[in-house]
Formats: structure tokens, sequence, C-alpha cells
DNA sequence: GAAATAACATACTATTTTTGTCAACTTTAA
DNA sequence: TTAAAGTTGACAAAAATAGTATGTTATTTC
């Protein structure tokens, strides 16, 4: 797994995009001025969130992008994998014959790495951060996806202190 | 935390080099050959990891590097840290301002995830990788840092699964 | 239907990663 | 003491990636 800014510019702006969508799609362009990326960048950004079904396009004035569904079902994960695409971690994309006399050694290493961070990042959920973000204090009940164990960030916290 | 192709690259290294350091340094013309890596590039990657103590060199024929410590008191991340430099994943550095209203909104998510993962790379060592790879079946037993809980790959994946 | 709005698409620039080249400098061995 | 093997460092070029600018098309509103 890669961990780069654009996976942060991606998140960022799905939050924004969930605390904002209440009524109506939202504007690429507010979000660029009120998160500080470059709109060409969100555009791009925004056109694979599209083509991996988390977000929905309206076009035309008034429109905008809202979620493909509720926040509770998008994971960090979703989102770091739809933007920076291949996401292989192995270096010998699956196929073993990567050394000579012993096979890519680091190949379970970084199987493993990948496990746990995806592992974690699918299990902090596009709604914690928001909620988190809102302020709401009270550790407000987890809604969690029909595929996935979601838990809020605080609770995620809570279990490694 | 960053998490690149190049981290992926030093481990290798070092992974090579702990496999074959026991009689005399080992020359990176070796480890470029074996591991398939530009010598350029592994030179640059060997300077740093030499500033930051994790290897020594040794000059003229029959030269080379060595890891300054044994090997299982060093972990994946010492070897990230190297090579990745800065390394802050907060966007903001340290500062609150990001944000005029809400002050950097993904600021925790990345606090977080940080810890994350540097607790589970902090607690691979280069021994334990090392020992993996020589297929020393049986679980060998964990040789722990005096500054660290270093677990081996396999005990950590147990507690995993 | 014209104008404005906003997504969509493509081309371009800048930065980072990776490799290549060259010139010291150091130590061992012949 | 010379030569060879090897590290160290400094650049620069090439490739990949990140980020920006510009143009096009679809919708809505007036």
């Amino acid at each position: 797994m890669r961990l780069t800014t654009k996976g942060r510019f991606a998140v960022t702006a799905m939050i924004d995009l969930a605390l904002r969508g209440h009524d109506g799609p939202v504007a690429l362009a507010g979000i660029s001025e009120r998160q500080k990326i470059s709109l060409s960048y969100l555009e791009q950004l925004f056109g694979k969130l599209r083509r991996h079904n988390l977000v929905e396009s309206v076009r035309g004035p008034g429109g905008g992008y809202s979620l493909a569904r509720p926040a509770a079902g998008i994971s960090i994960a979703d989102i770091i994998r739809a933007v920076d695409e291949p996401l292989d971690a192995t270096q010998c994309h699956g196929r073993e014959n990567c050394q000579e006399d012993h096979r890519c050694m680091t190949h379970d290493l970084w199987a493993t790495l990948n496990d746990k961070m995806y592992e974690y990042l699918t299990s902090v959920s596009l709604d914690s951060l928001v909620s988190n973000e809102r302020k709401s204090v009270g550790a407000t009940a987890v809604v969690s996806d029909q595929r996935r164990n979601v838990r809020t960030l605080r609770e995620e916290a809570a279990l490694t202190a």
C-alpha cells in the first residue's frame, strides 16, 4: 500500500463533502476554497472517486458531487484505494520468481504490513471522521456497514492507548 | 508517515546485508546485483542509513557496509525513518491553524494512522525478517532490543489472525 | 435560446524518484 | 610504492508522479 499526500487530499475533500452534503450536491469550487486544494487537482481526484462509485455527480448550475452511499459505508481505505489505483505492495506483483535463489525476500513483510494498514483504514469510516469533526462529544454510537466492521476513530484510538 | 518504494528498497537492502554480514563487510555492488537495485541509488540510501547510525562503512578493497548493531536491535521503522527523512503526517506541521474555522480536520486521523504504522513497523525487527528468510522453521525465539519491544513477524502475524 | 455554472477531459509544468557519470579519497595487496 | 578495489560525494539526466492550467461539454436558469 502506498501512503502519500494524494490520499490525504482525497480524504480531506471527502470529509468536506460529507459535512456539507445535506441538501443537494456540493461544488468542487467550494471544497477547493475551503480546503485550499487546487480545483484542477480536485477534479482529477473526484474523477477517480466517481469511477470507483464513491461519489455521484450532477452537472450544471447548482450541481456538484454527493456521496454515492451513506458516509458510514465508506471507509478511508476505500478512498485511498480509489485515488492511488494500483496499490500493490509486493514489488513482484504476485509472481514468485522475482529472485533467483530466494524468491522476493521482503514479500511477506510488505504483505503483512499491507494487511495491517488496510485493516486499520478499513475500520475507520468517513462517518466517524465527520462526527469527530462535528465535535459531537459523547461517543456517538457506531453505525456499522453491512460489509465491514467500522469503528469510530475515538473507539479505535481507545483500543490503541 | 510516508510509505513509498524508497523505504521498501532500503529494507530489502538491509535484509541482504544482515543475511550476508557474517565475515566482513558487504559491498554495495553485490547487493545491487542480487536485489536489482541501481548502485547509485543504493549509495544514496546507504549514505542516509550511515548518517542515522544504522550501518558502518569500511573503505578500500574488501570493504563495504555492515550493520552498526545486531539485527535484532534494528526495526523496520528505523530504516524507513532513515531514508524518508522528514516523515511528518499532519500536513500542518504541528501548528494548529491550518484551517480558519475548523482547524485541520484530518489532523487526528493521520496522527492516529501514523502511530499505528509506527507501532507495527517498530515491532518488526530486521532480525525477524532475516530468520524468516533463512526459512529457519520452528518459531525462532525472539531477541528483544533494550529499547523496544521487538516481535518476530511470525508472532505478529499470529496476533492478527 | 443565451448565459452561467459546473463537471469532464486533456495537455502542460513542477517535483520527486531513480539511474548514470565522474572525480576524489582510502585501504589492501601485489 | 604502485595499482586495484571500494567508498564517498557531487551532479545531471531520465523516468515517474504530483499538481496546475486550459479547453470542452452538459445542465439549469433566466
